[in-house]
RNA sequence: GGGCGCUUAGCUCAGUUGGUUCAGAGCACUUGGUUUACACCCAAGGGGUCAGGGGUUCGAAUCCCUUAGCGCCCACCA
């Protein structure tokens, strides 16, 4: 078979990604195989892949390939998530753009238009996921909003009204003024930002004395309905039961008093706008306070707001500070740092508003799922995520979950009449016509006299219950797939949304079905740029996933993502780390060029130095194994991705085919090239789960293979014993190589010059290796001496001494100085260690082993210090 | 305001229950090399008082305290 000179990534991975699907090497079905399962973390529907999406599909990628070469039934189940939010923001932004508002439309209308959004781009991200080499079993693409998926969430969802669980409350929740939509309070990120303190002055009423307030919202004045002083406040004690004047709108408030005003803040009084702030509310509730609402839902003033009417609450901030100026109400203002609630998704700052709205309680929920983490029964990558989930689960609040959005699934209540309890909770609208007829005694009402509650799910309703919906597990409880690939075993996601999803996950888990919904959790750090700054679409400094994946292959990308991603800590991504990756392909690439380049010999006998060299590298690929292994368990994947490269290039390439190499032009024998081609085979296993493409390139090439032989699903390497001792004398021999090398580059001696090496084999090493060291560095003959060689160049390994004779080549001075140095060394760590031998505390104290060892150290040294100080004298 | 974590070579990080007089790796760097698989290469090198200070110990990068810097999460003080 011929080879192409140049390996071509493209071709490549089109190739065998297309030949994986049209073998279906990706689908997994029931069977007795162990089941190794992963849930993708859904990207938005209509999202494309970034960055973030290339790490933690290339880990889910490596396990799940990884798994299936262990022999699991891996499956690895993909979709996408509706993201109601973020999708209706794009569809509304969308229809603007082409003169439409969305509040012209009627629901079906614009659900239609979102519908044809999604159709459109939807799944594009996961067409990108492909490029990337992800097997994922594409037969099982689900989305949130699919049919059964959406009736597992309603049936939820009832099902927790059901139990007393959710419940519709008037609070005082995160309004997005942009979204028009309640958020949760996980959806509102707190930012420090550099406002104002405004210091108005308010009149008391009945008297020309005033009273003083900080405010840093100015515009809320009008929804003031009190002022509140602490109680124990002398200064204000006058005050007790008088009224206040609010300013502009000249309307008299009581004057409260409660301890929870902080007397040394601001002018130690507070004006109370129980409408408009939460510590308000809970203070207007306590004192009976009246709630003006001054805000429409785009967050303008309302008829409240006077003349402010209609306009926007910071174009208000400004101006009724300047009017209360001109009044000479305005005493001061200060520049004031606090923290202001935005959006998660519209950045929008948060407006705290009461409404009513949809609550799910988890107070009870959640204690499952907080033991199962504490006891490792669900296990988190790296641990120190315990601690954060371990807090936010032990102060869980009740959760927000009616968005008013039409893009998701619409809440399941029922309306029959205008009071406040006239609804009834029922999957369908049959259902719920027959429980109004129960709860009415009303036979007489029909579907038309019911009306929806408008208001959709939380996006993260939906995604809560994945991994058991993606196998229908809510509606069809116990039907084979759940039990057989539920719990799954590893989720890999961002650390971001360990509230919003992953606790929320094991939640559901534990209340549908009894169990975790998955072993471990493996959390991945941010993809940064080299300043830090997390990469994004708005920075412009994310590079194109889809272009570095044309310029440097997937298996490129794969590998620079994964050569420094410890779990849990920010990736700094460079692009120098994808040259990395794909320079590594390369060297795969060449190093099989190279074996399939030679002829074959049957007639030549196998060299001694092959067979040692074969077996050597035998020992070292399973020691190889056993680390591996190691860092796999711990999920540690750029050691584990280390770990092999380093035995691909070093081991492999290095040492091993330098070692069996035939002479310029001449042919390999037999027993040599089947030997490494298996041990080729068995180093594409180890590196297939990094490199999937050119791994199955190189497998398809060495021999012809039916579908079933692919490498995607052949069997990972058996470990077998390792032959530790001569791995050591390997190590051993490396060292007498790097010697010699040395030796040549200093005298400036060309490796086609032969040399001839004597050697002093004090402490008797093993020779095991001389033919191999021979070859490596062209020695014309190795001979071992009884003394030592005068007139000879030399070094040391360990006890022994190596002698390469040249005319004319000594430097007395030099050699004397060498050895003088090593001597000086030599000496001072034997003194060390002798130190420490005498020393009491340490014989007492200290383990057996390390005194053994300390012995040895201290044997060797002196032996080391006779050699030395032998030389010198032979010199001197 | 509360909690957690980090600080080891120029860069990104390892360093297992404390045990060497060389604290490791990859990349980068320096020097030498057309040894025809690969210059996306080969070989040989340089480089760290393990953030600062204190303590425990026979012994500390590793355990404790403290200072400084950085990061993350949580939190309704106007």
């Amino acid at each position: 078979m011929s080879i192409v000179a140049k390996y071509d990534a493209k071709s490549v991975e089109e190739r065998w990604y297309a030949y994986w699907m049209e073998h279906n090497y990706f689908h997994s079905e029931v069977d007795e195989r162990e089941a190794y399962t992963i849930v993708i973390p859904p990207p938005n529907v209509t999202g494309v892949l970034h960055m973030g999406h290339m790490l933690n599909n290339t880990i889910q990628d490596v396990l799940i390939r990884r798994a299936r070469l262990k022999g699991y039934n891996a499956c690895w189940v993909p979709g996408t998530d509706h993201a109601s939010i973020a999708t209706e923001a794009k569809v509304v932004a969308k229809l603007k753009a082409d003169g439409i508002d969305k509040n012209d439309l009627t629901r079906p209308e614009f659900l239609e238009h979102a519908w044809e959004w999604t159709h459109k781009h939807g799944g594009i991200i996961l067409e990108q996921l492909k490029k990337l080499g992800a097997s994922c079993d594409w037969e099982r693409t689900a989305f949130t909003m699919d049919d059964n998926l959406s009736a597992s969430v309603i049936k939820v969802f009832v099902d927790l009204y059901n139990k007393g669980l959710v419940y519709r409350g008037y609070r005082m929740v995160n309004w997005d003024p942009e979204a028009q939509t309640t958020l949760s309070d996980e959806e509102v990120i707190h930012e420090e930002r550099q406002g104002n303190l405004y210091y108005i002055q308010y009149a008391i009423e009945g008297s020309t004395e005033t009273l003083t307030i900080a405010t840093t919202r100015p515009e809320t004045i009008m929804g003031d309905t009190a002022i509140c002083i602490n109680p124990n406040d002398e200064r204000f004690t006058h005050l007790k039961g008088k009224k206040a004047i609010v300013p502009i709108v000249n309307r008299a408030i009581p004057i409260i008093e409660d301890e929870y005003v902080d007397v040394e803040f601001g002018t130690g009084c507070l004006k109370v706008t129980p409408a408009h702030d939460p510590n308000d509310k809970v203070l207007g509730d306590a004192h009976g306070l009246e709630v003006i609402d001054i805000f429409n839902d785009d967050a303008t003033l309302n008829d409240f707001g006077l003349h402010y009417k209609g306009k926007d609450r910071f174009v208000v901030r400004k101006e009724i500070a300047k009017e209360l100026d001109t009044l000479g109400l305005l005493v001061k203002t200060e520049t004031h740092l606090n923290k202001v609630g935005t959006s998660e998704r519209t950045k929008a700052v948060i407006e705290p508003k009461l409404s009513d709205q949809w609550f799910l309680n988890m107070k009870d929920l959640a204690k499952p799922a907080l033991d199962a983490v504490l006891e490792n029964d669900v296990n988190l990558v790296p641990e120190k995520f315990i601690n954060t989930y371990k807090h936010w689960m032990e102060n869980v609040r009740d959760w927000n979950i009616s968005r008013q959005l039409w893009w998701g699934h619409q809440i399941p209540v029922y309306y029959y009449g205008t009071g406040k309890e006239d609804f009834v909770v029922a999957e369908t609208i049959e259902e719920a016509l027959l429980l109004a007829k129960d709860k009415t005694g009303n036979a007489e009402l029909t579907v038309s006299d019911l009306t929806q509650d408008p208001d959709a799910l939380d996006t993260w309703f939906s995604s809560w219950l994945w991994p058991i919906s993606v196998f229908n597990g809510i509606l069809e409880p116990d039907n084979k797939e759940i039990n057989y690939y539920y719990p799954t075993n590893d989720l890999v996601t961002a650390p971001e949304i360990l509230f919003f999803w992953v606790a929320r996950m094991i939640i559901a888990g534990f209340e549908y079905r009894k169990e975790k919904p998955f072993k471990n959790v493996y959390l991945t750090g941010i993809v940064r740029d080299k300043q830090r700054r997390k990469m994004s679409k708005s920075l412009g400094n994310s590079p194109d996933p889809l272009d570095l994946i044309n310029q440097y292959g997937a298996d490129g990308i794969r590998v620079g993502m994964l050569l420094s991603s410890p779990a849990g800590n920010d990736l700094m991504f460079e692009e120098d780390l994808c040259k990395q990756g794909s320079g590594f392909v390369n060297k795969i690439w060449n190093a099989f060029k190279l074996i399939k380049g030679w002829e074959i010999a049957d007639t030549i006998p196998q060299p001694a130095s092959s067979v040692i060299a074969l077996d050597w590298y035998t020992a070292k690929f399973q020691q190889t194994l056993v680390q591996l292994e190691e860092a796999y368990e711990k999920y540690r994947m750029s050691d584990a991705l280390m770990i092999t490269y380093k035995l691909i290039w070093d081991d492999f390439c290095s040492w091993l085919l330098e070692m069996i190499k035939p002479a310029y032009q001449s042919p390999i024998d037999r027993k040599t090239y089947t030997r490494v081609i298996a041990l080729l085979e068995d180093n594409l296993k180890v590196l297939h789960p990094f490199v999937p493409f050119i791994t199955e390139e190189i497998w398809q090439q060495i021999a012809e293979r039916t579908p079933d032989e692919a490498l995607i699903i052949a069997t990972w390497p058996v470990q077998e014993s390792i032959d530790k001792t001569l791995i050591a004398d390997f190590d051993i021999a490396a060292e007498v190589v790097s010697g010699i090398r040395t030796i040549r580059k200093q005298k400036n001696i060309s490796f086609k010059e032969t040399i001839a090496l004597s050697v002093l084999n004090s402490d008797g090493s093993s020779t095991t290796f001389d033919t191999v060291i021979s070859k490596l560095v062209n020695l014309s003959e190795l001979t071992y001496v009884t003394s030592k060689v005068e007139g000879a160049l030399s070094f040391r390994v360990k006890a022994n001494e190596y002698f390469i004779p040249m005319e004319g080549a000594i430097n007395v001075e030099d050699e004397v100085k060498k050895l003088t140095e090593e001597l000086t060394y030599t000496e001072g760590f034997l003194k060390s260690v002798q130190k420490k031998l005498q020393n009491e505390r340490f014989v007492n104290n200290a383990p057996e082993q390390v005194i053994t060892n300390e012995r040895k150290k201290e044997a060797d040294a002196v032996a080391k210090i006779e050699t030395l100080k032998s030389s010198l004298a032979g010199l001197q």
